[in-house]
DNA sequence: CAATACAGACCAACCAGTCGGTCTCTCAAA
DNA sequence: TTTGAGAGACCGACTGGTTGGTCTGTATTG
């Protein structure tokens, strides 16, 4: 039998996206992980642990992915792609974990809830930084505040997990290719964006245009 | 005195969005509201009811407005600027309700959930539906697929409620702006976008643009 | 023989909801 | 004008069920 850790983690995790943190019980926790409060509380310091475990690795990953896709490049444009394609990809990795993490985050423990919010702000502080980047070089329009406009982005991105689903019309990557494509038609410079080179800035070709 | 169900529908709201639906019991909001169990109940069947009551007051109302705003205008970039401007505001005025609302919504019972989703769905569907418009008309980018790009758009929108606070750096009207012109410039077409006219679709100057 | 991993009966706290009762206001009969 | 009956508004002690967490005991592993 593997880890019961890990068991106990995939199926809380399952029955906290259908039913919310306060709709599951400790018990039907240990009952679908085929254990006892024993097990349990072996393993768990207290429910609200759990919880915290959930959004620390899922916050923790996403931190690191947006960190390495913001080192690979230097030009902004290609920065900021980057992000949001490590970013969006996330949700198919991650999604339960994300929509408790978003649904649940306001009962967390004073204690485990100021840890999380410091790697929150340390990617939501990254993603301000690029555009303002954007922004000194050019490349990006001046005129737009860039509080306002990171809050635009992180919220199109975050919102994924509302309504993702793996089995639906499009998949992680084309859903990708669209935010990316959505974001730099807000963010370029209009003589960027009218070239016909626009294409030349884009990591990779969307998938919904045509090859010449 | 003003009427009690009002006054225990300010309170709680207040509690929800400090502490969240079960952060909150009902001898809480019975106390907060100067009353007992008894007037409670006797407003209120249950605690559930409560917080329909809340969504469905905000939802009601998003509704009506996105209607009002989609029937004064005919063409698609000025519908789609009117929507958001009318949905982004609603966030100033409502958004205890709205951060209930998207943190609490899957603890509604089933019987009230069926009614909130059919009018969210509504409001999904009338944006999707200019989107189509404007692709029809040639006004937007047609190699974007509807359903991505609204729920981008959606997302971006209803986000707010996480950041917004009246105290902050912008008004609600200057967030409204910069997110019609994030998402003209995401959706148009390019010769629209480059044409120095971009202004012309405008129903309003955004605040960040110079007279000149 | 430790030490770790787990089992499951048990408990104390809590909480939504109930229920018998009171207070006040209205309105019509006397 | 007085009375009194009825209704709606509100009170608050109480309850029954639930829940997170504990504790003692047992199996297994090294």
């Amino acid at each position: 039998m593997a880890g019961l850790r890990e068991s106990i983690l995939r199926t809380s995790l399952e029955l906290f996206e259908q039913k919310g943190f306060h709709g599951v019980t400790v018990n039907q926790i240990v009952a679908a992980s085929n254990t006892s409060k024993g097990g349990f509380y072996h393993h768990f310091q207290s429910k609200d642990e759990l919880l915290f475990v959930i959004h620390d690795t899922f916050i923790t990953y996403v931190l690191k992915e947006a960190n390495a896709a913001n080192e690979i490049h230097k030009s902004p444009i290609k920065k900021i792609q980057s992000i949001i394609k490590a970013f969006v990809k996330v949700f198919d990795l991650y999604k339960p974990h994300i929509s408790v993490f978003y649904q649940e985050s306001n009962y967390l423990k004073p204690e485990y809830e100021e840890q999380i919010k410091r790697k929150r702000d340390a990617f939501k502080q990254m993603v301000f930084q690029v555009i303002e980047e954007g922004q000194e070089t050019g490349d990006f329009r001046k005129e737009l505040p860039m509080e306002i406009t990171g809050m635009a982005i992180l919220g199109m991105v975050n919102w994924i997990y509302k309504w993702y689903t793996p089995k639906g019309k499009y998949t992680i990557d084309e859903i990708a290719d669209v935010y990316v494509d959505i974001i730099l038609h807000a963010l370029l410079t209009t003589n960027v964006v009218s070239e016909e080179n626009f294409q030349a800035h884009m990591l990779e070709r969307p998938f919904f245009t045509e090859k010449k």
